[in-house]
DNA sequence: CATTCGAAGGCTAGGGGAAC
DNA sequence: GTTCCCCTAGCCTTCGAATG
């Protein structure tokens, strides 16, 4: 699906700062920063590895860095972890250097609770940009809905977006509206979408117009398809979990979709048949002894250029996997002991010491692993590379009994990171049945767990039916609930009770009581007289009342499917007829969604191979209000049909530059108080039309560079030579490292190890190939 | 002074649920 | 499905106050 050129360079080198036109980001997730705390051996593991992605950025020469969110191991992080993650962060992203990358969209919808990009905070000295999404750890919580990512939000230090209020009603709604960045003719839209509790998110993208995607308007300056499409996404994506986000969600006009939340290590770029490509970077840290994440951990560089030659076709991009120096050493491995022919299950000494010998030789190949990537000399100093995390899991399986790993790890104390849990021993249901003695007595354990967890389910639902009948048959007589359905209740006493969610019934009766009063007063307006304003109210309230929850209802099935009854309710909840039907005849409200004539073209999907960029078969729209009438669609499974264009978000000369910004505030306080216009308004500036784009295309790298540091030209070019031993050194390290630890004879694996994609042309065939040995860059076909 | 009693804290196992 | 973490119950020990 992706076109290939050679590059310009000839090598992946990063010690030369990007050209005017390229734009370098640098690309990391699942930082855990605080993770292993009460942990001494641990505790500065988190650090150490972020740090290093900074040094990286920095030494790479990136224009800004992306985060997909877990920057803090926990939703509360400790007042030490906040201190040491925003000493990193002010040392790397505050300094002089001039910002070349621009943001063009509207600041205020893109960052809501700060309203500006940092590096435009005439009072944050910023170099270096970082967009950061949330995770699952550090999510918004609390009455005001804050993470802790907007501490760091507030003091400057990075931008913080994709946080969702996840309004609208039913399923709620996300709308992503990118980041519209731009360095020179090359043009990058950053989606986010910070992390969603999964069935939440499944549901969303299973009912349509729940999650609408803008997009930049096509116009004749500027084509939808130059923009390089990156989406940040937090989710849990293996298949471990049922309600895993599927990348089939994702819109296919989407480039480069970034991956958190998964530790697992699969940065490689993979691409969605005849759509994106996916990177999964993985944690910078080891958080659970688990096989995936004793992979090496890696970040990535990306970067993408516009063609000079067509700066309003598909951009050209390439990434380069840059594996982690800093992170501890983690040997991982699995035995069944009954597959061990020296063993004899009745001895205890031998097992252990098989044990203790296979440890150790872990230990060793830990060893010889970090020396291979670092001098001797670091090796020897740093005891996070001579305290290797080991884990050897022990199918005992067999009639072998278990070690108290405890005891056993004590004889490891001071070799490794984690003594007291080296061994985890489990028994394996396979070898379990085909072990003749027990398997009657397996069987039977079995069958009454199976029952006794039967039972508890069927309990724990028939408890849930039980709220469910009470609410209908106490309050829902014709005087029990006035202005609250029974649905609304129930789920509502469900999240109490099961969910542990103390405001669950208190914010239902205020966001109902919101709702009545602004639908009576919408409907008091138009009376005229007591007797027909009294029946206004009336009909205003049993309006509301009618319309569809909006907590899911209690006990509905198959939330995913968009086709349920329930479903279908809430994607007609625009539609008068579904609103007029009772909450309790959802089958009604379905029956009647479909009727709606959708007010859009709707799009069929097509075969992935003739799927053309969707912008190009939409009418641009240049009102940005005619996205609500997008849930009218009937088309579910089309993403296109949620795509909304952006009305014309880019701007140019309209925000005032950072320096002018710093000269303008500097003035301020030197004067006397003057009035605050002195700053321009970019209110008037927002709305600007087509014309701008082919201004902004106009404007050369060098002139935002000089736009934005005017006052500091000089000392950024006095501060060149000293950054540049550092690029230096950061390159050097790749071939010291090739020349000591060269195990494998290939150097490819030093930048990005391929595992079978190769610098020898199979891009060719596989068309998936965007790696940092061969050089290559990647192209969109559209455009 | 010895014994008894209760409070407090440490430790462990197990359950539940989140994370992956 | 496995792993990890948090919480809780239950048990034990220690300590101090009350009692005889």
């Amino acid at each position: 699906a992706r076109l290939t050129m050679p590059s310009s360079t000839t090598t992946t080198d990063f010690s030369k700062p990007p050209d005017a036109n390229t734009l370098r980001v640098l690309i990391a997730t699942d930082t855990h920063l605080g993770a292993h705390e009460s942990n001494a051996i641990r505790k500065d593991d988190a650090f150490l590895a972020f740090e290093e992605i900074f040094e990286t950025a920095i030494a790479a020469r990136v224009d800004c860095v992306f985060l997909a969110g877990d920057v803090f191991d926990i939703n509360k992080p400790s007042r030490e972890t906040l201190v040491r993650t925003m000493e990193i962060l002010r040392k790397h992203a505050f300094g002089d250097k001039p910002v070349a990358v621009e943001v063009v969209s509207d600041t205020k919808e893109n960052f809501p609770s700060r309203g500006i990009v940092n590096y435009e905070d005439p009072n944050a000295n910023v170099a270096l940009p970082i967009f950061s999404i949330h995770g699952n750890h550090d999510d918004p919580a609390g009455e005001a809905n804050l993470s802790a990512m907007d501490i760091l939000a507030q003091a400057g230090l990075v931008n913080y977006f994709g946080k969702h209020g996840l309004g609208g009603g039913g399923a709620g709604r996300v709308d992503l509206k990118p980041v519209l960045m731009r360095k020179g003719l090359t043009k990058l839209a950053l989606y986010g979408l910070g992390y969603i509790r999964d069935n939440r998110l499944h549901q969303m993208f299973s009912v349509k117009g729940c999650v609408r995607w803008h997009r930049p308007a096509e116009t004749s300056d500027c084509a939808s398809s130059s923009w390089f499409n990156v989406m940040l996404i937090h989710q849990n994506r293996a298949a471990h979990s049922k309600n895993a986000i599927s990348d089939r969600y994702l819109p296919e006009w989407l480039d480069y979709v970034v991956w958190g939340h998964e530790h697992e290590c699969l940065i490689e770029p993979t691409e969605v048949p005849g759509g994106f490509h996916i990177s999964q970077p993985g944690s910078s840290v080891v958080t659970s002894l688990i096989e995936g994440e004793a992979k090496e951990k890696k970040i990535c560089v990306l970067e993408v250029k516009a063609d000079p030659e067509n700066p309003n076709g598909a951009p050209y991009w390439r990434t380069t996997a840059i594996p982690l120096k800093s992170t501890r050493p983690f040997e991982f491995e699995q035995i069944a002991l009954a597959s061990i022919g020296e063993l004899e299950a009745t001895d205890q000494k031998g097992l252990s010491t098989y044990l203790e010998n296979r440890v150790n030789a872990m230990i060793s190949r830990a060893h010889k692993k970090a020396r291979e990537r670092h001098a001797p000399k670091a090796f020897d100093v740093l005891d996070r590379l001579n305290l290797p995390l080991i884990r050897l899991r022990v199918d005992y399986s067999g009639g072998f009994s278990t070690i108290n790993p405890q005891r056993f790890g004590q004889k490891f104390v001071g070799k490794v990171a984690n003594p007291n849990d080296i061994l985890l021993f489990h028994k394996s249901s396979k070898k379990r049945a085909g072990n003749g003695m027990d398997i009657y007595e397996d069987m039977a354990q079995e069958d009454e767990l199976a029952m006794e967890e039967e039972a508890q389910a069927e309990g724990l639902l028939e408890d849930q039916r039980r709220i469910d009948r009470l609410v209908r048959e106490h309050l829902s007589a014709s005087e029990g609930l006035q202005l609250l359905t029974s649905n609304d209740l129930s789920a509502a006493l469900d999240d109490f009770v099961n969910r542990d969610e103390k405001t669950a019934i208190a914010k239902l009766c205020l966001t109902r009581l919101k709702d009545v009063q602004t639908s009576v007063n919408a409907e008091a307006q138009n009376a005229d007289d007591p007797t027909q304003l009294m029946t206004k109210i009336q009909e205003a309230v049993e309006l509301q009342m009618k319309k569809p929850t909006k907590h899911k209802p209690v006990l509905e099935e198959n939330a995913n499917d968009g086709t349920s009854a329930a479903a279908s309710k809430r994607r007609g909840r625009a539609s008068t007829a579904a609103a007029a039907a009772d909450v309790e005849n959802e089958a009604a409200a379905a029956n009647d969604a479909p009727t709606q004539p959708p007010t859009q073209k709707t799009t069929q999907k097509k075969p992935a191979a003739t799927r053309r960029a969707p912008a190009k078969k939409k009418t641009p729209t240049p009102e940005p209000e005619v996205i609500s009438d997008v849930d009218d669609e009937d088309e579910i499974e089309d993403s296109d049909a949620d795509v909304i264009p952006l009305s014309q978000p880019v701007k140019t000369a309209a925000r005032p530059s950072r320096a002018a910004a710093i000269a303008s505030t500097r003035a301020m306080r030197k004067q006397t108080p003057s009035s605050p216009s002195e700053v321009p308004d970019s209110e008037d500036e927002f709305d600007a039309d087509d014309e701008v784009i082919e201004a902004s295309d106009s404007e050369d790298d060098v002139g935002i560079a000089s736009a934005r540091g005017r006052k500091r030209a000089a000392p950024a070019a006095k501060k060149a030579p000293a950054k540049k031993p550092r690029a230096t050194t950061s390159r050097a390290k790749a071939p010291a490292r090739r020349a000591t630890g060269d195990d494998s004879g290939d150097d490819v694996d030093d930048v990005a190890p391929t595992r079978g994609r190769s610098t020898r042309g199979t891009q060719n065939t596989q068309g998936t190939q965007n790696t940092t040995q061969n050089n290559t860059w990647g192209r969109s076909r559209r455009g």
